[in-house]
DNA sequence: TTTAATTATCTTAACCTTAAGATATTGGCT
DNA sequence: AGCCAATATCTTAAGGTTAAGATAATTAAA
């Protein structure tokens, strides 16, 4: 794209080669930045008593009250059966419940018990302090830079 | 950090709602486009044959030759056991070999194969390849930047 | 030197996720 | 109406990860 193998070149000229080992080294450190986050993360929701995907669960319930279990899965991206799963678990502990649509039979609702906003009243608020001093690298500026880069990348794929 | 509640403040003050705020959604679109981006690398991967922690392996082995079973845990961060089940799948397939250490009897080597190297040949520039269009949308400054950032965000964790 | 602490690898059980497919419902088309 | 594709949820089996702890070797300390 930037360049062929001609002789002159600009100084901002980069090869092919060039490009694509920062795209590998992107990767490598968008890769390591995650896996440290998400490991103090999924933590920290241990310490709460939910494991990370009942804990998304929950908190997009804690801001919709209720949804049907397919958009639950769109909105953090695992599979149905790993919707159902988490569920399953979430609703035994009163912390939600299930609700048939009446309009389509085929859709279930998750609505979040008086129990689980309860407990995420409490929980909530600890997570974003843990989230926010685990990003505690970067400032105000970059960090809004970085969401930026990150979201037109998310968009490429 | 940046603001108390003082009255005055310049055009650039923040609350720590706000920061936040910004840190909750660098976290979210941060977890986003790792997940989009992994989930495309994990079938090229699998496409190869390879489960994405046996290519990750084989591809610390690829640069290093041989390394100590620990190392390549630290280098990929996994557990010592996720490391004992791949290094097991790949010994089996011939892909690499144990070598246990002289000088200390505690430690094994892992040592990639000739079956090992030549097979990472023809993937591997495939690989880069399709993690580089996967990268497509951003330009080689914005990548260099992004690095940069998840770089520093990395090192605060 | 014996003891104790540390380090490297392996084992096991529990947990979570996915892919594939079963079941049921809906909506559009003829 | 009857049929067919699409949609929503659940089921199951297989695969991969972790935490905890077992074993063995090394190092440091007493």
């Amino acid at each position: 794209m930037s360049s062929k193998n001609k002789t002159a070149g600009t100084e901002t000229d980069t090869t092919l080669e060039q490009e694509q080992a920062a795209s590998l080294k992107l990767f490598v450190v968008l890769s390591k930045a995650y896996k440290s986050l998400m490991d103090q993360a999924v933590k920290d929701m241990k310490s709460h008593g939910l494991a990370s995907a009942e804990f998304m669960v929950l908190e997009v319930l804690y801001h919709r009250n209720r949804i049907p279990l397919q958009q639950i899965g769109e909105k953090i991206l695992v599979t149905s059966g790993s919707i159902t799963y988490n569920i399953d678990k979430l609703e035994k502990r009163g912390l939600l419940k299930r609700v048939p649509c009446e309009d389509d039979r085929r859709v279930t609702y998750a609505e979040i018990t008086e129990a689980g906003r309860e407990l995420f009243d409490d929980i909530f608020p600890q997570h974003v302090d843990s989230i926010h001093s685990l990003m505690g690298g970067l400032d105000s500026e970059e960090k809004t830079q970085a969401t930026l880069l990150l979201k037109k990348l998310g968009k490429g794929i």
